[in-house]
DNA sequence: TTATCTGTTCATATATTTGTGAACTATTAA
DNA sequence: TTAATAGTTCACAAATATATGAACAGATAA
């Protein structure tokens, strides 16, 4: 029997993904980084909020800070999260594709 | 302002690789279709414990189920899930090498 | 028919995640 | 010094996810 802690490390990770606005952080950092406060501005909601997502991303390490002494600057860990991210999007809209054909079939 | 709802809907199908089960099935369907007691036979737990998580899976649209008279044969919806995985272990494993890197450095 | 095999569904208890607002810290500007 | 800016941390309530075992359903075998 295989050692189960490796899964258990591997969906950590993959927790870091499984949020809205988690999924939006990623969006917005595929350019590049951006600080706090620009993230904030585009996702809105609680500062506190956010700051609490990007910890757990921080912290599940698909994130990385660089801290300012005017701003706290986040980035993508690896272009490879955004890769990933990409993929399942690619997945959804595969999947609602195939849920519009299936829907047509049955008006027909 | 963006619409949020693609978001929801893309951490909804990030949710379904969000737990070490469910990351195990997906690494055992890599290879092709397995039938519902295979699997628990590698996984092990409870067989309540597998439906769920598997039905969690197909719902999410992950998985696809091929029913059998005898088997219910359950195989990955895309090669694309797969591959988003993988690239989140890469992501693992790199975080992993930076913290021994770390640690020896401090140790030195 | 009655068993048996293959799973799913359900109820429930527990654990984890999430959102909120207040309090706090650190840095810069006045 | 005081005020302002930028963000983190904390406590708590509410929502979700998870594991468990019992009950259930459908197909096949005896």
């Amino acid at each position: 029997m295989l050692d189960k802690t490796v899964y258990k490390l591997h969906a950590e990770v993959c927790k870091a993904l499984a949020h809205p606005l988690r999924i939006e952080v990623i969006d917005l950092l595929q350019t590049g980084e951006l600080c706090f406060s620009d993230i904030l501005e585009t996702t809105g909601g609680l500062k506190s909020n956010l700051s609490q997502h990007l910890s757990v991303m921080v912290d599940s390490g698909i994130l990385k800070v660089r801290k300012d002494s005017r701003c706290n600057y986040y980035s993508l860990s690896s272009s490879k999260v955004a890769k990933a991210c990409s993929l399942m999007r690619e997945v959804l809209i595969e999947n609602l594709k195939k849920q519009q054909k299936l829907h047509k079939s049955i008006l027909k």
